[in-house]
DNA sequence: TTGTACGCGTTATCAA
DNA sequence: TTGATAACGCGTACAA
């Protein structure tokens, strides 16, 4: 691999000028910069990022920090949109993106930490990190830049992009409430994550604003996971046939929840109603048409790779920020 | 941030010491090495991947090359399988994965083997690369080691991961035809893609064997998009109203043209039976689910991975690799 | 406008 | 078992 030593000594002159004319100083010979390029063209001279690095201290790269790549995780698409917005906006500033993971990182017993300062990376944007993970309180509590999805950021030098989940919680469940629900189930994520809590509460507002009893027994839990909230279901459908419309804490629940209610031979959505959460690509070709809460996760991940940078250039920012979100009236849901 | 330096004063031994000490050598005594392990842990030492990678020369680093990582770009998963099953095998062997895009590269008007270069990258996977884009052919003539993910290997540092396109086309045709379909259509990709010209050629098997005569009108191109698969199905059974089957070359094309079907009112699978190609998690979703040729994208991901280190590890590889695919019979044929 | 000299953090060679 | 020294490729203060 040729060096700038090697262009230096075929032009005959230092390997200074030949860094300087390659960084475009300005106090370089239009002469000697354009034979540079040219020698360095002609012997193929890459610069070499590694040493590059070293002496710069720092390396224009982000790091994107995923709670899992795995086999079965990607159907719904939500890894893959963040990862296409953030790389869309760090390749316009000139930044690259780097992957980690937690199962990586717990397996080689490597912390969030250690990966960035390993590589030098500037920030990292976090997703579905569990709170409990303690590789992430130490990661948020250090001074490098963080930006959390879906999480609230709170001290260090983090901050978060996300949408209201309260308020998209209530208006799924009042748009049931408008369509004449009055006794409706919700098949929620995990109890500790900050996204079910709040969509949680947003179920509880909605019920409370139109009077109607709340009963916690007809909410369950099902992981985010798909065949999780088709057996759980089921069984809440069992034990409460006056339930007559779900509200699930995301799209691939409401999958699975799908599933069960035609399992047990109801119809959706004449028998039972069902509003998800997330518009993922799937939701729009189940039978009938998810009605779901349509996030933008494209946008989340590019807005979070701009967060990201205002913060490494130590710009002031919000601490946390807030997207757009809609209902999105399908198919699934029946007027009473 | 501490370094090497840092520990070798704090301990009072040299940097050379401590640089063995971290790095296992066996000529370090186990007091020595305990107290440098010691003090690195308390002062929070992270080895600099930069400064080890310039004086090594390696990297222990795979990157990825894709055609796309667009926003409407992943609602197939396959990018993601890809990246997961890589990712994976990567992480077994120690090895870490970056990502490069093809628009990234046209943009900045950096080549992949530049980007691979400045990188110091082992080897890269290349997945929808066409074959028209100048840069592959640079790549694929370099030595640097490349696994092509479905175009077949042919000079150069190159082998491919791929299934047996031929076969897999002609195994979903035939299976129209003992189900007595005569009148099939197909709904290829890209005229110059490796993977169409294989399944053109699987389709064109078929028939053969079957004494079906062949009609090239009844073929038509659509670029692996849903939409276009969805005007120009439209078209063609409006053309050919004797067509009483479809083999579409992607899932995605499928779903674009059960779409067009259902628009001109036609009922799928009594009207027009429908099989697709790769078995994305969306084909088990649509109405009626999509009978298709399954192949393992993760398992392709992760095989590429592992040819890949290979070749790094000059080891003798095969040109290419075929996979396994299947006929999954789900609800879009009927029997004539 | 150009060159000299040094340092970035690490590993490898050789000698002690 | 340890240490001094050089080297990896590049950028930059300072001098010329």
């Amino acid at each position: 691999m040729p060096t700038i030593k090697d262009i230096a000594r075929i032009a005959g002159i230092s390997v200074t000028t030949v860094s300087r004319a390659l960084n475009h100083y300005s106090d370089v010979s239009a002469k000697t910069k354009k034979r540079v390029f040219d020698i360095a063209k002609e012997i193929g001279y890459v610069p070499n990022r590694s040493a590059q690095n070293l002496v710069k201290r720092k390396n224009n790269t982000l790091a994107i920090i995923l709670s899992g790549l795995e086999r079965k995780g990607g159907k719904d698409n939500i890894v893959y949109q963040l990862l296409s917005g953030m790389y869309s906006y760090a390749e316009s500033v000139n930044y690259e993106v780097v992957l980690f993971t937690t199962s990586s990182a717990h397996q080689k017993e490597k912390t969030y930490i250690q990966f960035c300062k390993e590589h030098n990376i500037g920030g990292a944007v976090l997703n579905g990190i569990r709170i409990d993970d303690p590789y992430f309180h130490e990661l948020v509590n250090s001074d490098l830049p963080c930006v959390l999805i879906d999480v609230l950021a709170e001290g260090g030098n983090t901050s978060s992009v996300t949408i209201d989940n309260i308020e998209a919680a209530k208006d799924a469940v009042a748009y049931l409430i408008t369509q004449n629900h009055r006794t409706i189930g919700m098949i929620n994520g995990r109890k500790e994550a900050d996204v079910s809590i709040q969509r949680y509460k947003g179920y509880i507002k909605a019920l409370k604003q139109h009077h109607i009893t709340i009963d916690e027994d007809k909410i369950i839990y099902a992981d985010f996971d798909e065949v999780k909230a088709y057996e759980k279901t089921k069984s809440l459908l069992r034990r409460y046939p006056e339930i007559t419309a779900l509200f699930c804490a995301s799209d691939m629940m409401a999958i699975g929840a799908m599933r069960a209610i035609k399992d047990i031979n109801l119809r959706i959505p004449q028998d039972i109603s069902i509003v998800g959460f997330d518009n993922i690509p799937l939701s729009e070709y189940t039978t009938p048409p998810l009605t779901t809460i349509d996030q933008d996760f494209y946008k989340r991940g590019a807005e979070a790779a701009k967060q990201l940078l205002k913060m490494i250039q130590q710009e002031k920012v919000e601490k946390n920020i807030f997207l757009e979100h809609k209902l999105l009236a399908r198919h699934s849901v029946h007027m009473l």
